[in-house]
DNA sequence: AACAACATGTTGTCAGACAACATGTTGTTG
DNA sequence: CAACAACATGTTGTCTGACAACATGTTGTT
């Protein structure tokens, strides 16, 4: 069996490192909205780089709307109520209370892409919410590490079926990031804690999700959708040291 | 009374038009998930433009998480399911379709907001959403421009009371933005379209919501959210041309 | 007092160089 | 021939210096 290796801190870049330390000044309010950022100049020298680097880290921060620049003027802390993306931090996933809001976040767009779901679906839609919903039944017992990660893996092409077959792009572009996110920073704490008495748990909430989506039953999809995930979070949650996460 | 201007098109820089371009490429399927992108040298000479600007460009990119590049070796294109952000793009608010889909979003992450709110509203939030429901309420009917401006302006603000009632950063976070977005796009329309007839109608719904919120009503809260929501969507529809938006 | 010309400071772009890293090639050695 | 070290090449990362484009305040002229 394959062991399984921590990730690894990779080699951080220097505008990386700057933009994060800079948008972390302006979070937490040492460079207030409408005040002037520092030259670029003089950014280069404090933080002991060239100059292209400070650009770079200011042109990741401009692209995410955190700040403002004008030619011959200077750069400007934008307002946060004009940040034009949408980001959910590594450290929301740390204590078991913030990945409790993530999933609530997941829970309501997936339930709204649900209900969309059942009177937007396509033949297509249908077809491969169909295929998936199969092998996520017919699935065997996990009973090695690879096979619960291929569980959770059928799950999440499953939801992402339905948030396509929603027909709101936007939809499946935000569950599409939050279940990245999610992904990213409790695989091995979700695979770790599917146990065989929840698979048929589990199995009889998709199905039911399925089912509503096809006799498109509007609200019945959103309800199914949302108490699945309800209850997943809950399964999920319990088992979660703090630590752990 | 002042004129409105429409807004013009700002000297775009180059290294937003690369991104754009590059982005593009990507979200359309010309570059591939896991293909790799032309050197930054060929693109510099393809573009015209020194590598700094291409390099800001890819550096946009990479904290959007649509690429990924390794020193020595060269930029790649991520997998669209790893994306680490969520934006909405320009090209999202063009014709009225498009914008039912954003307004969709909305929709959603704030009738799912107004329900945990109804749970978690704190003492504060409470004074917060009175302050702001009681300053709509007696607004004047809008006769001028600014008045009018005024009035979505202060529904803003008391949308977002609710959304941070709910406890929960992230649908602060995602409203605030689509919010940001949305004004962005259809300032001119939605005051344009305001009418007097619509502001008794708009004072009962958001009453409506308020209400729930304080009398700890979950369901209600969604549902009133959501109705209204829904039919705001359907007052700014009605009347927005296609070519107006 | 009004206005043009200039000086200064800042961001935007350019060009070239070297460092850091990955990979394939070649030469050496056993 | 196989294994391994040394080298060459290509790519991204960083540095340096320069000039262009733009905004603003200052000075000089009328």
């Amino acid at each position: 069996m394959i062991q399984q290796y921590e990730k690894i801190a990779r080699p951080r870049r220097l505008p990386d490192e700057i933009a994060e330390k800079l948008a972390g000044d302006i979070n937490s309010g040492v460079l207030k909205p409408g005040g002037k950022l520092p030259t670029e100049h003089d950014l280069s020298l404090a933080f002991g780089v060239a100059r292209t680097v400070v650009r770079e880290a200011i042109a990741q921060l401009k692209y995410e709307g955190l700040i403002q620049s004008k030619q011959g003027v200077g750069a400007f802390i934008s307002d946060p109520n004009q940040k034009s993306v949408f980001r959910i931090g590594s450290s929301c996933f740390k204590k078991r209370k913030e990945l409790a809001m993530v999933l609530q976040l997941q829970t309501s767009n997936l339930a709204a892409a649900a209900a969309l779901a059942a009177t937007n679906r396509t033949h297509n839609d249908l077809q491969l919410m169909a295929e998936l919903h199969d092998k996520i039944i017919k699935s065997p017992i996990p009973s090695s590490y690879e096979l619960a990660e291929d569980i959770l893996d059928r799950s999440r092409s499953f939801y992402l079926s339905i948030a396509k077959a929603s027909g709101n792009i936007h939809f499946l572009d935000i569950i599409r990031m939050i279940n990245s996110r999610l992904n990213e920073h409790l695989r091995s704490v979700a695979v770790k804690n599917i146990m065989a008495t929840d698979i048929t748990l589990i199995h009889n909430e998709l199905t039911c999700i399925h089912e509503n989506i096809i006799h498109s039953n509007q609200e019945g999809s959103r309800l199914a959708t949302r108490d699945h995930f309800e209850k997943s979070t809950e399964r999920l949650l319990a088992r979660a040291d703090e630590k752990d996460v």
